[in-house]
DNA sequence: CTGTTGTGTAATGTCGACAATCCATAAGTG
DNA sequence: CACTTATGGATTGTCGACATTACACAACAG
């Protein structure tokens, strides 16, 4: 069926990693991101194009389409003639942000268990939060609990759903490193998840959506003394 | 207390309409998204920045931000190097955007249950309805069940559900363009909302979240072929 | 001193030109 | 003939320069 190849084109590392052509307003905006999402851009700070452009070494085309695309993250707001600034985060926004966040959970909840859906990667993230709180590692369990409702929100099969939590989660991230270590004990944010693996995997719906509408408003409280609100 | 000012500050006849100073961005992307939301843009068709530029008159940086502006909307997406084109529309997309705009509602529904709010609005748009129905006005009946919609979302006080709320609006904007008329019977539709107030009204929490899930679920509905999916 | 009016500066908004990239098609090669 | 390699055209990506706007502050008038 499939004739025998030239053998010039031998078997090629398929690692060999594709040149990646990343436009330059990609760039921009992923070191931005990263910068507001790490809170080393405080919310309120101006970012004037000009200044970036130079400290960058590039034109102000990329940063401009740059920033828009920190816009649509719904990061960055625009005041025409005027600048561009960190959007300001309001404990009024950090508060929807987190009930939004709930009823996207709860959505993700309903649709496996009305559709189905394998649980191993809920199974097998839990277990990484376990080890992280026993290591007392607080970046292991917070990125294994990401992992944990990222599968969760992919099990539900909704791509739109998925997006849109995405993008969420990116005002939690910044949320998050804005404000002070949380001081929760460890092994207790790891062992919120199992019984909500548990109540999916019993088909219980009553219990699961309770308790991952639970869990995540208790994630919800917040020290507002650290959120920077300049005006 | 406040003295009185020179009187040659009189008054001004206050809709001498301030000089409206729109971006040429924000004109390109009103005008394409009319089009788009309109259905003469139809799925698939490719934007290409040169003929829209020339088109309009204006050089390519403001359609450039128009296009990223649509994009951020999720009516356009863009293929680097390759070209722009109006999102095709699935019929995976058409329902995941229904179902997401049933959770809004239901969170909406909910917290006007919660936190209470005044539903005078929802009873005129009501009524609004009903008119049109009787005067056999589809555009009419549309537009008020819009505004019915519209007035529940904002009456649930959460600024982030209603941008989007409304940002999911405008697929539903799109998908109706695109597709055949309704032939359902317009009394039935405006005979829909009075039920979810007046059980929002009653407190009765249970009753109305099936209502507006009901009802938002109806309007799902639609016919696949209608829908282009051109690659 | 209060309020108005000018002016300058800093930022964004817009433009036209050039560079980089991709795709299709044709030319070349064993 | 199968496959590779040029080549051309179309499209997006990037750049630097100029236009427009808004704000702050100074100068001025009542």
């Amino acid at each position: 069926m499939t004739p025998a190849k030239p053998a010039l084109t031998g078997p090629m590392p398929d690692d060999i990693a594709p040149i990646e052509n990343v436009p330059l307003r990609v760039q921009v905006a992923d070191r931005l991101r990263n910068a507001i999402l790490s809170g080393k851009l405080r919310p309120g700070t101006g970012l004037v194009e000009t200044a970036l452009a130079e400290q960058m070494n590039v034109s102000r085309a990329p940063i401009r389409e740059a920033i828009q695309i920190l816009e649509n993250d719904g990061l960055v707001e625009t005041i025409a003639y005027k600048g561009k600034r960190v959007k300001p985060l309001t404990a009024r926004e950090v508060a929807e942000t987190y009930s939004l966040r709930e009823v996207f959970e709860v959505m993700a909840v309903r649709r496996i268990l009305e559709n189905g859906a394998p649980l191993d990667a809920l199974y097998a993230h839990c277990a990484e939060m376990t080890a992280a709180a026993e290591a007392d590692n607080f970046e292991a369990l917070v990125a294994a609990d990401e992992a944990f409702h990222h599968s969760l929100i992919r099990l539900a099969d909704h791509d739109l759903l998925m997006s849109s939590w995405k993008n969420l989660y990116l005002r939690i991230h910044q949320i998050m490193a804005l404000r002070n270590r949380d001081e929760r004990n460890l092994s207790e944010v790891a062992g919120n998840h199992p019984p909500i693996v548990q109540a999916i995997a019993d088909g219980d719906a009553e219990r699961a959506i309770k308790l991952i509408s639970d869990h995540t408003r208790i994630l919800a409280a917040f020290d507002p003394a650290t959120i920077v609100d300049s005006q």
